[in-house]
DNA sequence: GGCTAACTTAGCCGCATGGCTCAGTATTCA
DNA sequence: TGAATACTGAGCCATGCGGCTAAGTTAGCC
Protein backbone atom coordinates (compact mmCIF):
# COMPACT_ATOMS: atom_id res chain seq x y z
CA UNK A 1 0.00 0.00 0.00
CA UNK A 2 1.18 3.67 0.21
CA UNK A 3 1.31 4.70 -3.17
CA UNK A 4 2.74 7.70 -4.03
CA UNK A 5 0.34 9.91 -4.99
CA UNK A 6 1.67 12.84 -6.86
CA UNK A 7 -0.52 15.09 -4.39
CA UNK A 8 2.64 13.95 -2.20
CA UNK A 9 5.20 15.47 -3.93
CA UNK A 10 3.43 18.89 -4.74
CA UNK A 11 1.77 19.53 -1.53
CA UNK A 12 5.56 18.77 -0.20
CA UNK A 13 7.34 21.17 -2.60
CA UNK A 14 4.53 23.92 -2.06
CA UNK A 15 4.99 23.59 1.76
CA UNK A 16 7.84 25.42 1.41
CA UNK A 17 8.10 29.08 1.88
CA UNK A 18 11.21 29.56 -0.36
CA UNK A 19 9.95 27.59 -3.07
CA UNK A 20 6.30 29.11 -3.07
CA UNK A 21 8.11 31.93 -3.63
CA UNK A 22 9.72 30.96 -6.79
CA UNK A 23 6.92 29.04 -8.25
CA UNK A 24 5.23 32.86 -7.65
CA UNK A 25 8.02 34.95 -9.50
CA UNK A 26 7.71 32.17 -12.20
CA UNK A 27 4.66 33.22 -12.21
CA UNK A 28 5.51 36.25 -14.24
CA UNK A 29 7.61 34.89 -16.48
CA UNK A 30 10.49 32.30 -17.27
CA UNK A 31 13.82 33.22 -15.13
CA UNK A 32 17.59 32.03 -14.66
CA UNK A 33 18.73 30.17 -11.92
CA UNK A 34 20.78 33.28 -10.69
CA UNK A 35 17.98 35.34 -11.07
CA UNK A 36 15.32 33.30 -9.14
CA UNK A 37 18.33 32.78 -6.54
CA UNK A 38 18.92 36.14 -6.13
CA UNK A 39 16.01 37.64 -3.40
CA UNK A 40 17.18 35.10 -1.07
CA UNK A 41 20.60 34.89 0.99
CA UNK A 42 21.05 31.06 0.26
CA UNK A 43 23.92 29.39 -1.33
CA UNK A 44 23.52 28.05 -4.57
CA UNK A 45 23.70 24.81 -4.17
CA UNK A 46 21.16 24.44 -1.46
CA UNK A 47 18.80 26.79 -3.62
CA UNK A 48 19.36 24.57 -6.15
CA UNK A 49 17.98 21.32 -4.24
CA UNK A 50 14.38 23.50 -3.76
CA UNK A 51 15.02 23.93 -7.58
CA UNK A 52 15.42 20.60 -8.12
CA UNK A 53 13.04 19.51 -6.04
CA UNK A 54 9.92 22.01 -7.87
CA UNK A 55 11.26 20.23 -11.11
CA UNK A 56 10.91 16.66 -10.23
CA UNK A 57 7.39 17.18 -8.75
CA UNK A 58 6.53 18.67 -12.45
CA UNK A 59 5.40 22.24 -11.23
CA UNK A 60 8.30 23.67 -12.84
CA UNK A 61 10.44 22.38 -16.00
CA UNK A 62 14.24 23.80 -16.83
CA UNK A 63 16.13 23.91 -19.57
CA UNK A 64 20.05 24.71 -20.24
CA UNK A 65 20.51 26.99 -22.72
CA UNK A 66 24.63 27.92 -23.19
CA UNK A 67 25.93 28.20 -19.56
CA UNK A 68 22.47 29.24 -18.33
CA UNK A 69 19.40 27.65 -17.00
CA UNK A 70 15.87 28.68 -17.52
CA UNK A 71 12.90 27.60 -15.62
CA UNK A 72 9.51 27.86 -16.67
CA UNK A 73 6.16 27.17 -14.22
CA UNK A 74 4.42 24.25 -15.10
CA UNK A 75 0.91 25.51 -14.77
CA UNK A 76 -0.83 22.47 -15.33
CA UNK A 77 0.39 20.66 -12.07
CA UNK A 78 -1.64 23.11 -10.23
CA UNK A 79 -4.72 21.59 -11.00
CA UNK A 80 -3.89 18.68 -9.27
CA UNK A 81 -4.08 20.90 -5.88
CA UNK A 82 -7.63 21.65 -7.15
CA UNK A 83 -8.78 18.74 -8.23
CA UNK A 84 -8.12 17.75 -4.46
CA UNK A 85 -10.16 20.64 -2.82
CA UNK A 86 -12.44 19.93 -5.81
CA UNK A 87 -12.86 16.48 -4.52
CA UNK A 88 -12.85 17.20 -0.37
CA UNK A 89 -15.62 19.76 -1.29
CA UNK A 90 -17.67 17.39 -3.06
CA UNK A 91 -17.31 15.08 0.08
CA UNK A 92 -18.69 17.62 2.07
CA UNK A 93 -21.63 18.43 0.39
CA UNK A 94 -22.28 14.73 0.18
CA UNK A 95 -22.05 14.05 -3.19
CA UNK A 96 -19.10 11.55 -3.65
CA UNK A 97 -20.43 10.84 -7.39
CA UNK A 98 -20.73 14.17 -8.59
CA UNK A 99 -16.55 14.27 -8.33
CA UNK A 100 -16.19 11.11 -10.53
CA UNK A 101 -15.51 13.83 -12.95
CA UNK A 102 -12.36 15.92 -11.36
CA UNK A 103 -10.77 12.27 -10.25
CA UNK A 104 -11.08 10.31 -13.48
CA UNK A 105 -10.11 12.86 -15.70
CA UNK A 106 -7.11 13.69 -14.02
CA UNK A 107 -4.01 11.56 -13.93
CA UNK A 108 -3.83 8.29 -12.67
CA UNK A 109 -1.87 8.48 -9.43
CA UNK A 110 -4.81 10.83 -8.20
CA UNK A 111 -7.37 8.64 -8.76
CA UNK A 112 -4.63 5.86 -6.74
CA UNK A 113 -4.91 8.20 -4.24
CA UNK A 114 -8.80 8.16 -4.25
CA UNK A 115 -9.22 4.49 -3.67
CA UNK A 116 -6.44 4.28 -1.09
CA UNK A 117 -9.11 4.99 1.17
CA UNK A 118 -13.03 4.47 0.30
CA UNK B 1 4.55 38.81 7.87
CA UNK B 2 5.51 35.57 9.33
CA UNK B 3 1.99 34.70 7.67
CA UNK B 4 3.41 31.78 5.98
CA UNK B 5 3.69 29.29 8.71
CA UNK B 6 0.20 28.30 8.05
CA UNK B 7 0.73 27.71 4.58
CA UNK B 8 3.66 25.68 5.52
CA UNK B 9 1.97 23.39 7.70
CA UNK B 10 -1.24 23.23 5.69
CA UNK B 11 0.71 22.01 3.04
CA UNK B 12 3.05 19.95 4.63
CA UNK B 13 0.38 18.08 6.77
CA UNK B 14 -1.41 17.53 3.48
CA UNK B 15 1.41 16.09 1.72
CA UNK B 16 1.11 12.95 3.66
CA UNK B 17 -0.96 10.20 2.03
CA UNK B 18 -2.70 8.47 5.39
CA UNK B 19 -3.57 12.42 6.56
CA UNK B 20 -5.40 13.00 3.19
CA UNK B 21 -7.40 9.73 3.84
CA UNK B 22 -7.98 11.14 7.54
CA UNK B 23 -9.35 14.51 6.30
CA UNK B 24 -10.82 12.70 3.41
CA UNK B 25 -13.14 10.40 5.82
CA UNK B 26 -14.15 13.74 8.10
CA UNK B 27 -15.57 15.09 5.32
CA UNK B 28 -18.12 12.89 6.05
CA UNK B 29 -18.59 13.43 9.60
CA UNK B 30 -16.53 13.14 12.95
CA UNK B 31 -15.20 10.15 13.92
CA UNK B 32 -13.40 8.50 17.04
CA UNK B 33 -8.83 7.73 16.90
CA UNK B 34 -9.47 4.27 16.93
CA UNK B 35 -12.25 4.50 13.55
CA UNK B 36 -10.22 7.08 11.93
CA UNK B 37 -7.22 4.47 12.37
CA UNK B 38 -9.05 1.22 11.84
CA UNK B 39 -7.98 1.24 7.95
CA UNK B 40 -4.38 1.28 7.98
CA UNK B 41 -2.33 -1.35 9.16
CA UNK B 42 -0.36 1.14 11.33
CA UNK B 43 0.53 0.77 15.27
CA UNK B 44 -1.57 3.44 17.18
CA UNK B 45 1.46 5.90 18.29
CA UNK B 46 2.18 6.04 14.90
CA UNK B 47 -1.17 7.23 13.84
CA UNK B 48 -1.50 9.15 16.57
CA UNK B 49 1.14 11.05 15.39
CA UNK B 50 -0.48 12.00 11.95
CA UNK B 51 -3.81 13.06 14.20
CA UNK B 52 -1.29 15.38 15.94
CA UNK B 53 -0.54 17.25 12.86
CA UNK B 54 -3.65 17.47 11.74
CA UNK B 55 -4.40 19.25 14.93
CA UNK B 56 -1.51 21.23 15.23
CA UNK B 57 -2.07 23.25 11.97
CA UNK B 58 -5.82 23.42 12.36
CA UNK B 59 -7.06 21.20 9.95
CA UNK B 60 -9.09 19.23 12.43
CA UNK B 61 -10.22 20.20 16.02
CA UNK B 62 -10.23 16.45 18.68
CA UNK B 63 -12.38 16.11 21.70
CA UNK B 64 -12.70 14.00 24.36
CA UNK B 65 -15.31 12.35 25.82
CA UNK B 66 -14.66 9.46 27.97
CA UNK B 67 -12.03 7.46 26.71
CA UNK B 68 -12.63 8.13 23.38
CA UNK B 69 -11.35 11.38 21.64
CA UNK B 70 -13.56 12.75 18.71
CA UNK B 71 -12.04 14.06 15.69
CA UNK B 72 -13.68 16.81 13.54
CA UNK B 73 -13.01 18.03 10.35
CA UNK B 74 -12.29 22.08 10.22
CA UNK B 75 -13.11 22.97 6.75
CA UNK B 76 -12.38 26.56 7.40
CA UNK B 77 -8.69 25.75 7.08
CA UNK B 78 -8.79 24.66 3.61
CA UNK B 79 -9.48 28.10 3.09
CA UNK B 80 -6.16 28.68 3.27
CA UNK B 81 -4.89 26.37 0.24
CA UNK B 82 -7.77 27.94 -1.84
CA UNK B 83 -6.13 31.53 -1.30
CA UNK B 84 -3.04 30.32 -2.61
CA UNK B 85 -4.34 29.27 -5.81
CA UNK B 86 -6.00 32.42 -6.19
CA UNK B 87 -3.07 33.90 -5.39
CA UNK B 88 -0.97 31.98 -8.11
CA UNK B 89 -3.68 32.21 -10.36
CA UNK B 90 -3.77 35.88 -10.37
CA UNK B 91 -0.61 36.74 -10.71
CA UNK B 92 -0.77 34.77 -13.77
CA UNK B 93 -3.40 36.59 -15.18
CA UNK B 94 -1.00 39.55 -14.34
CA UNK B 95 -3.10 41.77 -11.74
CA UNK B 96 -2.20 41.45 -8.20
CA UNK B 97 -3.98 44.21 -7.22
CA UNK B 98 -7.20 42.23 -7.07
CA UNK B 99 -5.59 39.65 -4.76
CA UNK B 100 -4.81 41.93 -2.58
CA UNK B 101 -8.44 41.18 -0.40
CA UNK B 102 -7.30 37.60 0.37
CA UNK B 103 -3.00 38.27 1.16
CA UNK B 104 -2.71 41.04 2.47
CA UNK B 105 0.40 39.93 4.53
CA UNK B 106 1.89 38.87 1.27
CA UNK B 107 5.91 39.75 1.08
CA UNK B 108 8.02 42.08 -1.03
CA UNK B 109 8.09 39.16 -4.23
CA UNK B 110 4.36 39.25 -4.57
CA UNK B 111 4.76 42.39 -6.95
CA UNK B 112 5.09 42.38 -10.42
CA UNK B 113 5.32 44.71 -13.34
CA UNK B 114 1.99 44.17 -15.52
CA UNK B 115 3.60 43.76 -19.17
CA UNK B 116 2.93 40.99 -20.73
CA UNK B 117 -0.85 39.47 -20.81
CA UNK B 118 -3.92 41.98 -20.46
C1' DG C 1 45.00 30.78 -23.96
C1' DG C 2 43.22 32.34 -19.81
C1' DC C 3 39.80 34.57 -16.86
C1' DT C 4 35.17 34.94 -15.19
C1' DA C 5 30.35 33.70 -14.77
C1' DA C 6 26.92 30.28 -13.92
C1' DC C 7 25.95 26.52 -12.50
C1' DT C 8 26.99 21.47 -10.66
C1' DT C 9 28.75 17.72 -7.77
C1' DA C 10 30.16 15.85 -3.49
C1' DG C 11 29.85 15.57 1.06
C1' DC C 12 28.89 17.17 5.88
C1' DC C 13 25.59 18.60 9.67
C1' DG C 14 21.43 19.11 12.65
C1' DC C 15 16.65 18.47 12.96
C1' DA C 16 12.02 16.73 11.71
C1' DT C 17 9.15 12.97 9.99
C1' DG C 18 7.15 8.51 10.05
C1' DG C 19 7.38 4.22 11.55
C1' DC C 20 8.03 0.99 15.63
C1' DT C 21 7.64 -1.15 20.69
C1' DC C 22 6.73 -1.19 25.38
C1' DA C 23 4.71 0.45 28.91
C1' DG C 24 1.13 3.58 31.47
C1' DT C 25 -3.48 5.95 32.36
C1' DA C 26 -8.26 6.42 32.41
C1' DT C 27 -13.01 4.77 31.36
C1' DT C 28 -16.39 1.45 30.89
C1' DC C 29 -18.42 -2.83 31.79
C1' DA C 30 -19.30 -7.50 33.93
C1' DT D 1 -13.37 -5.28 42.09
C1' DG D 2 -11.17 -6.68 38.14
C1' DA D 3 -10.74 -6.93 33.19
C1' DA D 4 -11.03 -4.99 28.85
C1' DT D 5 -11.07 -0.85 25.87
C1' DA D 6 -9.14 3.32 24.01
C1' DC D 7 -5.88 6.05 24.06
C1' DT D 8 -1.34 8.25 25.65
C1' DG D 9 3.70 8.83 26.67
C1' DA D 10 8.45 7.71 26.29
C1' DG D 11 11.87 6.57 23.58
C1' DC D 12 14.30 4.16 19.64
C1' DC D 13 15.54 4.04 14.65
C1' DA D 14 16.09 5.06 9.57
C1' DT D 15 15.33 8.37 6.19
C1' DG D 16 14.91 12.83 4.16
C1' DC D 17 15.03 17.93 4.30
C1' DG D 18 17.27 22.34 4.32
C1' DG D 19 21.16 24.50 5.13
C1' DC D 20 26.44 24.81 4.54
C1' DT D 21 31.44 24.64 2.19
C1' DA D 22 34.76 23.28 -1.15
C1' DA D 23 35.92 21.98 -5.45
C1' DG D 24 34.73 20.88 -10.35
C1' DT D 25 32.74 21.81 -15.01
C1' DT D 26 31.13 24.37 -18.91
C1' DA D 27 30.29 28.56 -21.72
C1' DG D 28 31.36 33.26 -22.99
C1' DC D 29 34.64 36.89 -23.56
C1' DC D 30 39.20 39.56 -24.09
Amino acid sequence: MAQYSRLDGVFAAVSDPTRRAVLRRLGTGPASIGELAAPFGMALPSFMKHIGYLEKTGLITTRKTGRVRVCTLERASFDAIESWLSEQRGIWAGRTDRLEQFVTAADPDTRLDTETLS
